[in-house]
DNA sequence: GCGGTGCTCATACCAAGGTGTGAGCGGATC
DNA sequence: GATCCGCTCACACCTTGGTATGAGCACCGC
């Protein structure tokens, strides 16, 4: 069974000491995790798997760019892989930052072994479940693109609870024709009912994307 | 317009140094918030107003208590209310455990007056957030607990896209039976639509109380 | 026992949703 | 100019939903 690269995870560490980069390495590969290692967030920037599953494990003292600055910005590069911290000199305001920003973890150098393998796994297992809702937010997304506009007009009252004669009247249009754009909604939707109409209408809400 | 004192926040500060309570206190106070003091979580959790609005403000170092345990059992005691953690001798692990936990803030001692304030202020404006949610979801639960059993079936079935007739059929009923529990439920959650009562339903299930 | 509640169903009627046929109009594309 | 697409609507037909009337049965509490 041939597996799609994009399923194996890829914990991609970011340190530019890079015999502590191969520690933590073979240390993840140990326990059967795939490891990258870069030695500046740009050489980082240039992988090309950043939209696959993963994980980020980040010093924080970098050449050049700071790691909390970094952490920050990911989200406004359009990378949304989870963020483990690590540090040598760091204080408690520079983790609780960190936390807030929505780091898995933040730990300090030295750390044991064990402590690092539980954040990674809980950062890919966090990164599973984002790209599974993600996943389910975009074929919404993309569907909904196939509507015309009047199509989103109808749906939008519809799964407001109107019935088709109001919004005939709010659309300034005959319920027959109200009809068919509903009709056609649920179809490009692919919603078998009512209900699940509702549920895309909501889900469409409440993502960005 | 007089006003519930439920709308008025409280600060719970909890801390065996009272001077320190007793400052805290009154630089809340000087902007304009409303703050009580304790010498112990004991003494805390003997205060009445406990489900009105307010945040804690607890220290780490407690007689008799860990504040970082203390921190994590509140929900479990039913208690809701956002926490800001502070210590004079806090290292990072405690900080990102607590972070972990759902504190708001972490603040080392001493701190500046402004990120207590700044974070007092933050820890208000999610209680109202979570406040503002949860009466809407109390208001569901509520009616949902005025269903009879075979109402809340056919809803449950109803929200998930069945027609009257498949319901019918997956709970051996006639299909006039299924609709007379179906107006019922409709009537007894206020739901004056269909996608009023989807969205009710999913709002039952992704709550817990 | 009596009233209340929950659950069940038949019949009947009306409202609302859904689909098909057929058709006209305007704008964009080739 | 022909074609395609989106939008519009009338007419007709059928399905589904919603409600009311009337009625029977089981259970519980007073």
């Amino acid at each position: 069974m041939p597996r799609a690269p994009d399923e194996t995870p890829t914990v991609h560490i970011v340190d530019d000491d890079a015999q502590l980069g191969d520690g933590l390495s073979s240390l993840l590969r140990s326990v059967g995790l795939n490891a990258k290692t870069y030695g500046s967030t740009a050489e980082f920037l240039r992988a090309d798997n950043l939209d696959s599953p993963g994980c980020i494990v980040l010093d924080i003292r970098l050449p050049g760019t700071n790691g909390l600055d970094f952490q920050e910005g990911l989200v406004k590069l359009g990378i949304d892989l989870p963020v483990i911290l690590m540090t040598g000199h760091g204080d408690i305001p520079m983790s609780v930052r960190a936390m807030k920003a929505g780091a898995v973890d933040f730990l300090p150098k030295p750390f044991r072994d064990q402590d690092m393998i539980d954040a990674v796994t809980a950062a890919l297992g966090r990164d599973r479940q984002r790209r599974a809702s993600e996943q389910h937010a975009v074929a919404i997304v993309d569907r909904y693109a196939t509507l015309s506009p009047r199509e989103r007009e109808v749906m939008a009252l519809v799964t407001a609870g109107r019935m088709n004669k109001q919004i005939a009247g709010e659309l300034g249009l005959s319920e027959v024709t109200v009809k068919i754009h509903r009709g056609a909604a649920m179809r490009k939707m692919g919603a078998r009912s009512l209900a699940e109409l509702v549920r895309m209408a909501d889900a469409l809400k409440n993502r960005t994307g």
